[in-house]
DNA sequence: TCCAATCGTTATGACTCATAGCAGTATAGG
DNA sequence: CCTATACTGCTATGAGTCATAACGATTGGA
């Protein structure tokens, strides 16, 4: 398999670690998670739309870094699954004002369970502190992202 | 702008901290790199085979975490940029042995800078001892990447 | 010799992301 | 009041990152 290669420069950038270890995540979530199951990005949104009930396309978009070109479809799936409901806003009539349903909350519930799991599984070689650590660090580095919606 | 959003649960979740710092890098970079210059992958193909001459693209793909049908199109990415050449192994007939031109190089170098330039920028949050911690976490979830080409 | 494994390759589809543009609505300033 | 500006949701499109399945050629072991 000539695994004795030379990595060292590799090993030392954090931009390279950064992408294996967010890859290594979505593999074992999608290795995990039963099929046709919600994808991670429309369970943060659930979970976004279910803290804030009434948020707005853009508004989720935007803390989640997402475009607005880009959450349509997002929207639409959620909605398509009868997970969240689009209502016009009665104060502004761009809006379209998002809220989870029955179902939708049911889904978040076990997608929570889901994720927890998941998290336990890729955090286990770490203890609380240095999550919390590792947590604070990748804040610090998305913080140099400006997010310039168009 | 609707900035006063409970994302309080999001927080916490290392998988996607991890994602939304990755994506800041890559988008940092593409921010700051010369139109038309090589992206991130392909950058770390090139110093990985300048640091492995004569490697496989196979072998190439599994230091790298990218399937072999996935290394193709790279692979000639490089070649057609006259960065690296392709030459028959005398032992193995199978193998394409890969290596890096006087060219390419060159674009190692220049890569190798902007890469550096790159990580400080968006590591200005971490001290040295920080960031070698980060490595060190990002490793150990990595770890859990289970990857069997095919 | 036969069979399993490996390598490079083609093809294809799902997902993520950015850009550009459009119509309807809101808002602030003149 | 009215116009310029900005914002919302939306369509369309292309680039890039992935995974999967399959094929022919080659290698190496049973």
């Amino acid at each position: 398999m000539a695994a004795d290669l030379d990595t060292t420069w590799l090993d030392g950038l954090v931009g390279y670690r950064l992408r294996r270890a967010s890859h290594a995540m979505a593999t074992d979530f999608a290795a995990h998670a039963p099929p046709g199951h919600l994808r991670p990005v429309l369970i943060t949104m659930l979970g976004l739309i279910e803290a804030n009930p009434g948020i707005s396309s853009a508004s989720l978009g935007a803390a989640l870094g997402i475009k607005r070109a880009n959450m349509v479809a997002l929207v639409a799936q959620l909605a398509d699954d009868d997970l969240i409901e689009r209502s016009e806003s009665s104060t502004d009539r761009r809006i379209v004002e998002l809220r989870v349903t029955s179902s939708g909350a049911e889904a978040a519930v076990a997608s929570r369970a889901l994720i927890a799991e998941h998290e336990a599984r890729m955090t286990s070689g770490l203890n609380g502190r240095e999550v919390r650590q590792l947590l604070g660090f990748l804040a610090r580095i998305s913080d140099h992202d400006d997010i310039d919606d168009d």
